[in-house]
DNA sequence: CGACGTGTAAC
DNA sequence: CCTTTTACACGTCG
């Protein structure tokens, strides 16, 4: 049987800029992406544990923030580069306790423990995680430990922050059955409206459900996946795995229809992303645009081609689909591009053989 | 089946 | 007033 640790790191980009200013510390710190459109737009990307008591929260718009904050408060741009650095010091002293490792997010992973034996030994090592994460960073972390990633995760979120939440195999249904469908990892607003209008409104309720009846309100698979999640069952391995796709996307200075405004800061984003591939070493076969128009709706173009690494692919790919968009007339609030249909560079395809 | 476009969700 | 990046599912079309 498998023990598995989720290790998630509190309010993580507002506690490593508490660290960074400790004259800020305690206070409401609220962490922003701004999109350069006015002195204010765009929106939180993580509130301090302080900040969140005032109603602030991750996905808010930073104006709507600044109202519930009134006074004593610090609003700060994110600094990714350095949020990513010190991440990755981190992340490699989880990788010491673990026999598998697999980085979730810049603020989440995943530890298999299994060969500790025990719950018990499981719960030294996360108390020996927090210390160590602890004393050489400064920051706190929440610690799930279960069967499995689900439970782990969802452990891990049940006592915030610096919490440790222990869930063994015979717990795992009384843990997950009381739980509101929202809370299940997988459903947002519109799957739990969905739901609770059928009268489902516990993960019991999910369990309990005939899976024809699910699939009726949801889909094939997607229903077979949240029974699985509502009864505890997952088996899905700690494990790393390749990128599937790798995409860029910004908001413009003003909303534009123009072909040139638009295909200019898409020129910047391929270059951006194509050092990112360069470094991975990888290759990749669709190259798409996405536009948010200015009611933030989204569209995508994408063209499938030859596998390619370079640059000039991305940028003359990007140029016709962007062309599509400018014929039709749309708008551009934000622009990006993705490529996916990745292959590993040394992959040589195939068609070697057809 | 692969390609394409959209929707939902999580971080 | 409304960021960024990734993953997965589903419908449609050829």
């Amino acid at each position: 049987m498998r023990i598995i640790m989720h290790v998630d790191f509190d309010s993580f980009y507002a506690s490593l800029e508490e660290r960074r200013k400790p004259e800020i510390k305690g206070m409401p710190v609220v962490i922003c992406m701004y999109s350069g459109r006015s002195a204010e737009s765009g929106a939180v990307a993580t509130a301090s544990y302080s900040a969140r008591a005032l109603g602030i929260r991750a996905g808010m718009p930073i104006a709507a923030a600044k109202i519930k904050a009134g006074g004593e408060s610090v609003f700060l741009p994110a600094d990714m580069e350095y949020y990513r650095a010190e991440s990755g010091k981190i992340m490699d002293i989880l990788e010491g306790y673990a026999g598998s490792f697999q980085q979730a997010s810049i603020d989440e992973a995943y530890l298999d423990v299994s060969s500790c034996g025990s719950y018990g030994a499981a719960e030294k090592i996360a108390e020996e995680i927090k210390k160590a994460v602890s004393e050489s960073f400064s920051i706190t972390c929440s610690i799930g430990i279960g069967p499995s990633r689900l439970v782990a995760k969802m452990a891990s979120g049940h006592k915030k922050p610096d919490g440790l939440t222990i869930v063994e195999e015979k717990g795992v249904k009384k843990f997950i059955f009381p739980l509101p469908v929202r809370k299940l990892h997988g459903v947002g607003g519109k799957t739990a409206a969905i739901l609770e209008s059928a009268g489902v409104k516990t993960a019991e309720d999910i369990a309990g459900c005939s899976l024809k009846k699910l699939e009726e309100l949801l889909g094939k698979n997607r229903a077979r996946l949240l029974k699985e999640k509502a009864e505890g069952v997952d088996d899905s391995p700690v494990a790393g795995q390749a990128a599937k796709q790798i995409s860029r996307i910004a908001t413009l200075k003003a909303d534009t229809g123009r072909f040139d405004d638009i295909y200019e800061r898409l020129s910047q984003l391929a270059a951006e992303m194509h050092r990112k591939i360069e470094k991975n070493g990888i290759k990749f076969r669709t190259v798409s645009v996405i536009i948010i128009s200015p009611d933030l709706e989204m569209r995508t173009r994408s063209r499938t081609i030859q596998a390619t690494g370079r640059l000039e692919d991305i940028v003359e790919s990007s140029r016709q689909l962007l062309k599509e968009f400018v014929r039709e007339g749309m708008v551009a609030r934000r622009a990006g591009i993705r490529v996916s249909n990745l292959v590993s560079g040394k992959e040589r395809g195939l068609h070697r053989f057809l």
